[in-house]
DNA sequence: CTCTATTAGTTTCATATGTAACTAATTGAC
DNA sequence: GTCAATTAGTTACATATGAAACTAATAGAG
């Protein structure tokens, strides 16, 4: 058992939320800055790219659950993207509610280029763990997020 | 090497900057809401009231040194806390420009019924992971943020 | 069919947040 | 001492964000 709990008493430097916090922002600012620095794309833009990239066709709605953006995030982040021409929409045939998101081509070249800089990235960041540390994380990670799903709030 | 490097293919769900993201906002959010049910408080209040109560007399600099906040959140948290009638200001008597912060006795009532909720909050997050996996997560997160510290970006 | 409830997506509005400009106090060079 | 440069903290402004209201289309009960 830590120190901290302990002694019953809380140092925000080892409480665990607080710390994710801090890390998860220090490392999405520097992502985010990355994005737009060579692309002109917030990090919400480049998460509708991502997964349009990867699954052509999808609609808004299951861009938003694949990205835990909300449906306003989703909106307004294809909105910038049709505006910059990397987005294309049609209009399902089987449902006039639905749209259907497509890279234009364009945004084609724009995605082969960033997925590359983004995994570079990513490497950077996890190189000081070995490939054993990489994957236990990424277990721990997975174990925090069954805990913390928002639909078994635990407070 | 994980599939995804390998393919040199971006899987969100799978990118690790997406996945603290998440797990950070779902815990963010959980944890807010306690706060805010319970006490009135937001994040920034509660994190201003943490070191403020660990540490008497604080200045509003170090604060935000000591809660990854800069100076106009600090600022703000102090307003509302001092509105709130949980926080004091004195002016420095060696330097006029520097505040000492500390709780008041409404204060001190409320710090000490939010740590064990706090503690008892991350206790139950981290429930699922055995004390030697929690050691060793902490661990890795204290690599990744050596890794990712915005004094030295690796993008 | 037809009418109500639901769903996809957008717009509106109120609030939160960060950057930059600002004020007040202090420090340090001379 | 005096004045330029720095520091602590606040204010102002522009932008980001989320909740709720809204529009348009579909589904489903009867």
């Amino acid at each position: 058992m830590s120190d901290e709990v302990k002694k019953n008493r809380l140092r925000l430097r080892e409480f665990l939320p607080y710390r994710l916090s801090v890390l998860s922002n220090t490392v999405s600012r520097g992502i985010a800055n990355l994005y737009d620095r060579e692309f002109g794309l917030t990090i919400w833009q480049w998460r509708v790219m991502a997964v349009t990239g990867d699954t052509p066709g999808i609609s808004a709605t299951d861009i938003g659950q694949r990205t835990a953006m909300d449906k306003v995030a989703v909106s307004r982040a294809v909105a910038g993207l049709i505006e910059l021409g990397y987005l294309e929409r049609k209009t399902s045939e089987s449902d006039g509610r639905r749209s259907q998101l497509f890279l234009t081509p364009a945004g084609q070249d724009i995605y082969e280029m960033i997925v590359p800089i983004a995994l570079e990235a990513e490497r950077k960041l996890m190189a000081p763990l070995t490939s054993e540390e990489q994957a236990e994380l990424s277990r721990l990670m997975q174990k925090l997020a069954g805990s913390a799903s928002p639909e078994r709030p635990l407070w």
